[in-house]
DNA sequence: TAATATAATTAGTCAAGACTAATATTATAT
DNA sequence: ATATAATATTAGTCTTGACTAATTATATTA
């Protein structure tokens, strides 16, 4: 469930051209606003250049999202001068700051992505977090980093299942173990049936990916399962010279 | 760090005007795809009104939409006609939704917000997630939901997490009790050489937002404080009647 | 079957946010 | 002090994905 903003009606006469205040910044112009933050904490003056540097745009679109940022009051600028923050900016780019790191944490130290895959994915999300889920989430990784006691047992676990994969994500040819099958309804208890148990070794004979069915063999049966079927067991390749 | 998609050369001259296939769907596009595939498991046929209702848009937005998604090769779609998705879009579909369900369960069952507050958070994120974050996701949340011992421990602790704040936080008037002081170096050293202790109750005398610094008092003290500072100070709010 | 109501499409507009090309300003080097 | 280089701005274009108004196609009802 989206929520748009209502935009562009031609006929809204108290045009307010400038619509500028108050309405909430989008993911970009919250870049800008942290960005610039980081900028001004190495430098003392930041240039136009520099943002568009950092943020891998060519600088004309820096100076068209100035001039909006300045009159939303976060930032101080003027043409062909150096960019400051407003206190008011400052507070923006703390707070966007602020879920960028706590989220980097989560996915660094918590599910074991390294550094910059994590604050890519930190710098995304970071945008798009209510105020709510970001208290709950800070908390959370506070709360994580404290008792090392079970985070240890959770990320060696993580290792090996990472390595897993889907029946389905199987390619021609391949061999795998079967590690564990989701679901519980009925259609759980007809793969168990099938012959699919954990620790069984699976050889997938024939698959055109999107087209069902897939035919494999298990100890010497073969079989023909559904696409969406193959989706629910879980698996862990075998080298070849298994 | 961003990529943007390079875009707008008029100078492009292969110009192969529809790039529609092939490259990445949009945030949009994928909730397009999300919605037409639960609406399909719902009624077996779909129509263009059904899915502006469910998005919350007007027809003419959507039929734009299912133009491109068929181009795509996404959905089955004829002018007047009802909508299908084809095997690929039902890949596509799959994907987002698994995204979706996680990331539900997880601000549900972890994070303990409520359903509905849950859902959207899910239903934002899930189209800024990467394969390796969202496959370490998920199994985190399958991880934890196993473990239901501790994370008891975790979430008697949020209630009460959850009505603490910053001090900077508080408004002219208000009395908190510290509950912890953030930070590690020098900062916090001079803050608890200041008075700022566990336990100390605060009163705000002066706080006008955005304007250093904070006046309040601690037992009879008075002190001043940057808001800076009174940043890293996680205080509980008091009932009035304290 | 004809008249009406509902649903869907087209055409044209808008805002955001990127881009290029051309121009203007400021800084640096001779 | 001037010439050149580096920076920055303007003007104009493009795409995405909304929107309204007008038109066309399909469904329903008399
Ligand atoms: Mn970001
Ligand atoms: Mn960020
Ligand atoms: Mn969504
Ligand atoms: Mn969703």
């Amino acid at each position: 469930m989206r929520m748009r903003r209502r935009q562009g009606n031609p006929f809204n006469v108290n045009a307010n051209s400038s619509t500028s205040i108050d309405t909430p910044l989008s993911p970009n112009m919250e870049d800008y606003m942290e960005n610039i933050s980081m900028l001004l904490k190495e430098h003392d003056v930041v240039r136009v250049k520099d943002i568009a540097k950092k943020l891998n745009i060519k600088m004309p679109s820096v100076t068209a999202a100035l001039q909006k940022l300045k009159d939303k009051g976060l930032v101080d600028y003027e043409k062909y001068g150096h960019v400051q923050l407003t206190a008011k900016g400052k507070e923006v780019a703390d707070t966007i700051y602020e879920k960028h790191s706590f989220l980097t944490e989560f996915f660094k130290d918590i599910l074991g992505m390294d550094t910059q895959e994590a604050e890519q994915q930190a710098c995304k999300l970071e945008h798009h977090l209510s105020s709510d889920a970001s208290n709950r989430m800070q908390r959370f990784v506070e709360f994580y980093k404290q008792e090392q006691l079970d985070s240890q047992q959770w990320i060696s676990r993580l290792d090996s299942a990472l390595e897993e994969k889907r029946l389905s994500d199987l390619k021609e040819g391949e061999k795998a173990e079967i590690v564990r099958i989701l679901g519980s309804g009925p259609l759980k208890k007809r793969l168990l049936e099938m012959g699919f148990r954990k620790g069984e070794i699976i050889h997938v004979i024939k698959y055109a990916p999107l087209k069902d069915p897939i035919e494999i063999s298990i100890k010497d049966f073969l079989l023909s399962i559904r696409v969406e079927e193959a989706h629910s067991i879980i698996v862990k390749p075998l080298k070849n010279h298994d």
